[in-house]
DNA sequence: CGAAAATTTGACATGACTCAACTGGAGTGG
DNA sequence: CCACTCCAGTTGAGTCATGTCAAATTTTCG
């Protein structure tokens, strides 16, 4: 079951048996029922957790109550609050499971020992990081230059898998309208591009 | 002058003065005159740029014109299209020169280079990558959560000295409103909280 | 000093939000 | 298998935040 995430590393440095056991022993798989939370606002986050199936999500709840999704983790995805887990101070952010999950986590100091034992690693995490922030810059180019039609248009495009699985409110919550705004978009006529 | 790259690099990695010596042979030293264009929207991106004086911008133009700026970088700052640089496609973005500035400049294969010999720069550039990952998270919160009132305020408590140095409209095209828009805010009564 | 760029201001337009009511499944317990 | 509840989604009327355009004014810098 975590042959995913041994793949996924794989595809980026060579691993003896050795190695790639090491790396293992130091997850914990967990499973996470619908709707339940992982992370709280307020915590202190201790784990990165990579996620081996179902869909979780990380957001932020602002004062008036409303969630705001930073990012989807399907299967195959590590999530975490970066903030918090590099400063290791009291994060404000969420995590929930959307569809029952499955996840391996691996403890910060963890993480710590294996840079030590095997550098090699850090090259797994430094490009892993990598893509990450390419991501994010295309997402604040996204965020700040188009209307909320063309997110949307956008995220379908990026992300086709995800749209089937997601309840529209998710969707929404991670462009930056409300629900009902995004519903009135849909039901008028979407020129494709 | 290029110390303060080598000092950033010390506070995370330990260098021996040979690898200090072959990690500045790799960079060229630029300097570029203030509203003069770096990367241009269309090319491959070659370099990663580390600023030691001045301020420059990372941008994108959308299709009516309309700039909007993804960073900012004064000195003691990387900047660079990631996504082009790592993908070695043409990318979609521009950087420019706000003030004249000097900036040392590395090619991806000799980073690459960098990496082969010693690879306790994996580490530099992994922490790097992951403070940027954090710096883009907070900010994707910001824009999905707050007002541009707020962001504003948001902005000034993150980077106070910036504030000083920048055109108004750089910083309303940060923060992604009109500049017409900030100019009416900021004449209104600012309740600084 | 003079031209160009940045900022301000005002009238008006609109994209997106709010609130509230309604509809229609999906899941649950009897 | 039905009845009930509970979310998610829809729809509509009214509002608000922010954008547009254009002109006036100030600042910057060559």
């Amino acid at each position: 079951m975590q042959e995913i995430l041994v793949q996924q590393v794989k595809d980026h440095i060579q691993l003896s048996s050795e190695e790639e056991e090491f790396f293992l022993s130091l997850f914990t798989k967990k499973k996470i029922k619908r709707k339940h939370i992982l992370v709280h606002e307020g915590e202190v986050n201790k784990y990165s957790s990579f996620v081996i199936g179902g869909i979780l999500r990380l957001y932020s709840i602002d004062k008036n109550g409303f969630e705001h999704i930073i990012q989807f983790a399907p299967a195959g995805w590590w999530i975490g609050d970066i903030t918090s887990l590099l400063s290791q101070k009291p994060g404000n952010l969420y995590i929930d499971a959307i569809e029952d999950s499955e996840i391996l986590q691996i403890l910060k100091p963890d993480i710590d020992l294996l840079y030590t034992k095997y550098p090699k690693f850090e090259r797994y995490f430094r490009i892993l990081a990598e893509n990450a922030l390419a991501a994010y810059q295309q997402r604040a180019i996204s965020n700040l230059s188009q209307p909320a039609k063309e997110r949307y248009l956008n995220f379908c495009r990026l992300y086709p898998s995800l749209v089937q699985h997601l309840p529209q409110k998710y969707v929404a919550a991670y462009i930056g309208v409300t629900p009902e705004f995004l519903s009135k978009m849909l039901s008028q006529p979407v020129s494709s591009k």
